[in-house]
RNA sequence: GGCCCCGUCGUCUAGCCUGGUCUAGGACACCACCCUUUCACGGUGGGGACAUGGGUUCGAAUCCCAUCGGGGUCACCA
């Protein structure tokens, strides 16, 4: 294969989606494989949605992932695995990489159509035209603009033109083909679309900025792209990048349209999910309150700072805004779908095992581990020596979270207990605030034997602050009844507690081992057929209740001082 | 609705191209048991699928057709 050049081109609109996420290790990948370059294109035509917050955004999202880019915008990332390189740039000259930027190189070509008869200004309004779309509809029937009657195909149209220069609001539409259009594809095979099917499409909007199409088939021209991989919901778009290659005289690349991400009940996976959710939660606190919108509205604008016309405006579904949803849910204490790269990130998912598990939406290597299982762990290097487009499936799948949070806590549990100490610590940096951060003062020794208890028990970095819990509890904790009922009371719990907690005045050093070889020695000279009871009752007494890691662990990580102390504090209010 | 894509356990999938080795394999989830100091981890075992109907063939999950089902897309968004 002569090189390869592919491109992720994402419109920077907001967070990297998952699928995005796939899109774009896939297109890495195969650059990877065949030795070829990997670019990275802001698509930011859409003025109105862009901005430059995102792209950055998406930069960090990607990598977070480990996905390092040849060309496109600089970018050094601060951590992570491609901490300290700066990616990007523009060895071939092909740039630059934001599309907003490349205006006039689209007009150029643009002209060239327009002058070739091969596209004409159109001046309808979009009030116009939406009413005869509206209209079209109503009468079930599909809509297509009508080529007007005095544009003729391959004849330039100067009048059209004249009055464009002009400066009459217009857009430029393309002359659509007259005959059928055929894609090729790598992973769906020949898709054909029988002629007239595509009708005049909008090539340059009235703002003068390209649409997707026309940047898009430029770009990828212009930046010597081979191989276009991308998510099915394009698939229809492509006769019409088909269409204006061949008007314009640009090869065509190879594509391969690959299965889309849904969700569990079959929809595709969007952004939208997220507003979905949180409206679906906004609605139901107002039931809550008796069907009273204002009450609700209220106390969340008050909580989330977000004016309450805009939540108003977001529970009739005037708008799905991202950033709205997130703030309603938070006030609500929802959990939002995770959509984004960035969600999962922030839920304490390893980019490794998402990278993995997205990899298996839709690929497979066909390889058998020694054991004679199907290989599905492996990571990003194995992805830039394996992949390839014959093995992505077609059928969509649905994106699994439970699965994913196994193959995460698989990932955790590769780690060394350092790294995830490391891994844990730096997460919970990043999430700044809440009631866990005081995990973050403790000192080396006891964050890690925590982590490394904490370990096994997680499926992500969040999660493990479920089972670390019990160290971040204050001495005055209240007791769990029933635990104090079956630990303490029953089983001679506060018997043995009793002369367990003398002996721990005698323990020397005051560490996991020493601890536990105490709990052992206690267990054989109480002769306990197992260490249950006593196990149970210290639990008790330490946390509250009887659900803790290995003892050692836990008496360490709370400390001497304040392990004996509790000790004595559950003996006086249950010893009585 | 038009057009396009797809259809193997609940889910992700192997097998399909090059029919027989498929009483359809693996993973996640589920259930049971074992391990166990609680919670986890781990180990062993179990139930569970070729959408339906027609062909072709000695033989079909694999090839063909139809039906049904699911999804995507129909913008001056990308």
């Amino acid at each position: 294969m002569p090189e390869v050049i592919t491109r992720f081109a994402p419109s920077p609109t907001g967070h990297l989606h998952i699928g995005g996420g796939r899109t774009a290790l896939f297109c890495w990948a195969f650059a990877r494989r065949h030795g070829g370059t990997f670019l990275l294109r802001i698509e930011d035509t859409d003025q109105t949605r862009s901005s430059e917050e995102s792209t950055r955004g998406i930069l960090e999202d990607l990598a977070w992932l480990g996905i390092d880019w040849d060309e496109g915008p600089q970018f050094t990332p601060a951590s992570g695995p491609l901490a300290g390189r700066t990616l990007g740039g523009d060895p071939r000259g092909v740039g630059p990489f934001y599309q907003a930027q490349r205006v006039a190189a689209y007009n150029a070509e643009l002209e060239r159509l327009v002058r070739s008869g091969r596209a004409y200004a159109a001046f309808e309004g979009a009030a116009e035209l939406d009413a005869k779309r509206a209209a079209a509809v109503a009468a079930k029937q599909t809509y297509r603009y009508e080529r007007p009657a005095d544009v003729t195909p391959g004849v330039f149209n100067e009048a059209r033109w004249k009055r464009a220069q002009a400066g009459e609001t217009h857009v430029v539409r393309f002359v659509a083909p007259a005959d059928e259009v055929i894609v090729r594809d790598e992973v769906l095979g020949e898709v054909r679309y029988a002629a007239g099917e595509m009708d005049d499409f909008v090539i340059r909007k009235a703002d003068g900025f390209p649409t997707y199409h026309f940047a898009v088939v430029c770009d990828d021209a212009a930046m010597g792209v081979t191989h276009v991989l991308r998510a099915q919901e394009h698939l229809n778009n492509t006769p019409r990048h088909v269409a204006l290659q061949a008007a314009m005289g640009y090869p065509t690349p190879m594509y391969g349209h690959m299965p889309l991400i849904c969700n569990m009940d079959g929809s595709k996976m969007s952004k939208r999910d997220k507003a979905k959710a949180a409206r679906a939660g906004l609605k139901q606190a107002i039931q809550k309150e008796g069907g009273k919108e204002a009450p609700v509205i209220e106390r969340i604008a008050a909580a989330t700072a977000v004016p309450a016309a805009e939540i108003e405006a977001f529970l009739k579904g005037d708008t799905d805004a991202v950033e709205i949803a997130a703030k309603i849910g938070a006030a609500l204490g929802l959990t939002l779908p995770e959509i984004e790269v960035h969600d999962f990130r922030r839920n304490g998912y390893l980019p490794g095992a998402i990278n993995n598990f997205v990899s298996l939406l839709g690929w497979n290597p066909g390889m058998k581990t020694d054991d004679g299982k199907d290989l599905e762990k492996f990571d990003t290097a194995f992805l830039a020596e394996h992949f390839g487009t014959e093995r992505i499936g077609k059928t969509a799948s649905k994106f699994d979270r439970v699965k994913l949070a196994s193959f995460n806590s698989d990932a955790i549990n590769a780690m060394s207990d350092a790294e995830f100490a490391r891994g844990w610590r730096a997460w919970l940096r990043e999430e700044g605030t809440g009631p866990y951060a005081g995990l973050l003062s403790l000192d080396d020794q006891r964050f890690a034997v925590l982590a490394a208890a904490v370990k096994p028990r997680a499926k992500t970095y969040r999660d493990a602050l479920r089972p670390a819990g019990f160290a971040l509890l204050g001495d005055d904790f209240g007791f769990d009844a029933k635990a104090v009922d079956k630990n303490l009371k029953g089983n001679d719990g506060l018997g043995l507690l009793r002369k367990f907690r003398a002996g721990l005045d005698g323990l020397g050093e005051w560490t996991p081992a020493t601890i536990h070889a105490a709990v052992e020695k206690f267990v054989a000279d109480q002769n306990l057929p197992n260490p249950g009871p006593i196990a149970q009752a210290v639990r008790v007494a330490l946390t509250g209740a009887g659900v803790s890691p290995g003892l050692g662990e836990t008496l360490f990580v709370i400390g001497r001082e304040r392990s004996l102390k509790r000790i004595d504090r559950c003996l006086a209010e249950f010893g009585a």
